[in-house]
DNA sequence: TGTACATCAGTGAACGCGCGTTCACTGATGTAC
DNA sequence: TGTACATCAGTGAACGCGCGTTCACTGATGTAC
């Protein structure tokens, strides 16, 4: 049997965690470029000088905390887009609308630092956005309707996409923040425009590239 | 005769530029709720406490900005949709590619603090990008190809392109950056395959406004 | 199982530094007569 | 035009504060025998 984890690895691990969800909270108020080693290790319960043994600067943190948000969301666009062609905006939307509920921190954060003030990070979002666009490439490209596409008509396409679902998810954040407190609902109304404004502008994408090679 | 401007008022406005001016440069390269009192005062070479003569703070400098950064784009929006139809994209990627090379400065200041963590900036900065979207929508209204569309769909397509637009000023933005130095030129490929996507992207989402009634 | 040593996550004192803000000031410019 | 006073943009010293980073350390955990 492979020996556990070990007591040290795993407060380790947790101590890291701590770091990563203390910096996401405050980074809900400033940029990453403004956010204090001190502040972080404070927020945790612990020596500053404990920060070195997890990061190197709060600007590795902030590039682990890239691949922590946009990470996990590549499996979600390959099976979106795999989906019958009038259920694909709708779906996409939902699950958009749920995810920015379920992690706000993250969206916010992707959003705030894409054109931050600290270019390791923006980097590496932009790694990341680069990644979706390629694979929306690769899936749209399996799409009967846009068969004949050449293949950076396809890439052309799918960055539009990327930067759309960006954009829609920052308005579903505006929704979220309309709210009285943290933890309030959103206002159905507020929500429910959200949704309508994001599949309203979606649909006219896609309705502009079913007449594309016209 | 109405008096000058006087000797007083004319060094005072010559100073306040001169922070502008400062502040800009600095935020190249960071963003400004990172961005120091003492910082700007030291590049104009002036003492720390002459800031406030101008400026309640660093974010006030920052709103003043934004007005700055956008205010003066207002009639070139609507002069653009004022062309024909088939005029009207590659006048406004044409506009915009030069706009960018003349104030890098102002866009990447708006990029970097749409988003960014000074909340005053960033109302500032989303409501100048509201007026855009009525401009827009109130022109694009006249447009009798878009005769019969009810007002909120045309707002819809206004926010759209407001958000293209801005997406493309990115873009043209980091083919400046890959030029070698800071005054050097963009390589020329680099900028035509940025005006290209731009120009394929406004014309799928004109597209799609096409046959949005179909 | 027990012992002796190695590892290493987290500690706490100390450092030099730049920050935003206060305050009383200076001296050129503006104004009233 | 000349004088006496008011205004106010910019000064410079001083303040308390939090910052990032260094360093030698502690003591629980891990490992070799």
């Amino acid at each position: 049997m492979s020996h556990t984890v070990g007591i040290r690895q795993a407060q380790k691990q947790k101590t890291r965690r701590a770091l990563l969800d203390a910096a996401l909270e405050l980074l809900e108020e400033q940029s990453l470029s403004s956010l204090g080693l001190r502040e972080v290790t404070r927020a945790v319960g612990i020596a500053p000088t404990a920060f070195y043994r997890h990061f190197h600067s709060t600007a590795d943190l902030g590039v682990a905390l890239v691949e922590e948000a946009l990470g996990s969301l590549h499996p979600m666009v390959r099976t979106t887009v795999a989906l019958a062609d009038h259920e694909r905006i709708p779906h996409a939307v939902q699950l958009l609308a749920e995810h920015v509920r379920a992690h706000p921190t993250h969206i916010r954060f992707i959003c705030r630092e894409r054109h931050g003030g600290v270019q390791p990070v923006r980097e590496a979002i932009r790694a990341q956005l680069s990644r979706f666009a390629v694979e929306l490439r690769d899936e749209l490209g399996k799409d009967p309707a846009l068969a004949d596409w050449p293949e950076d008509d396809l890439l052309m396409l799918g960055q539009l996409y990327v930067d759309q679902l960006l954009i829609t998810a920052s308005l579903f954040l505006e929704a979220l923040e309309t709210a009285e407190g943290d933890g309030a609902e959103p206002r159905a109304d507020e929500w429910e425009r959200a949704t309508q404004a994001a599949t309203r502008q979606l649909r006219l994408i896609h309705l502009g590239s079913r007449h594309w090679l016209d």
